[in-house]
DNA sequence: TCATTTTACGTCGCGCGTAATGATG
DNA sequence: CATCATTACGCGCGACGTAAAATGA
């Protein structure tokens, strides 16, 4: 369970796809596939339903979303807070 | 930049030195030694201050604490975020 | 057949522990 | 010399990319 994880996962969400996600983040398409599924196993829970079209998010995913954003933007922040004080 | 080492820094802080963090997360001191290290090199900062009993934070170290603080929180969060709705 | 995701597989970086070294009182 | 941190070094895992396969409209 990774930052990194997080983001691809909110760029799925954001996206709609693992495909746009992957070249959003200039990343391997089948990479972000893995590790969006790497993600959904450890946790134990399906994030996103398979659609012919893409990924859309669960219930339970949209729930880890909202807590995924919030921590990937609180690590933004904790690394350009020295930029203030 | 990784939440493990977001734990790190955290530990750090609150016992003082790495020696007592180290083992209070399990892990062999000089594999947090570099881990820190290998965060502060990574933003460019010295977050903590090398004293003989041990480390303390620098004032930037501070800022960039509270915000790490935030990070793990809510990925703490998130991870269980499914057990609710 | 075209768009998507998934599986398979080899590679490489990096986080880790052990051991050795440095620094300080 | 005791107690801290750092450096050195090798190992193993996992994230990645390429290629191939599956799935669905």
């Amino acid at each position: 369970m990774s930052l990194r994880q997080f983001e691809y996962a909110l760029a799925v969400a954001q996206e709609g796809s693992v495909t746009a996600a992957a070249e959003l983040l200039h990343v391997a398409q089948p990479s972000m596939s893995q590790q969006i599924r790497n993600l959904e196993r450890e946790l134990g829970v399906q994030l996103f339903a398979r659609t012919p079209t893409g990924l859309v998010p669960t219930v339970v995913g949209r729930a880890f979303l909202r807590e995924a954003e919030a921590a990937v933007s609180a690590a933004r922040r904790a690394k350009r807070s020295f930029h203030l004080g």
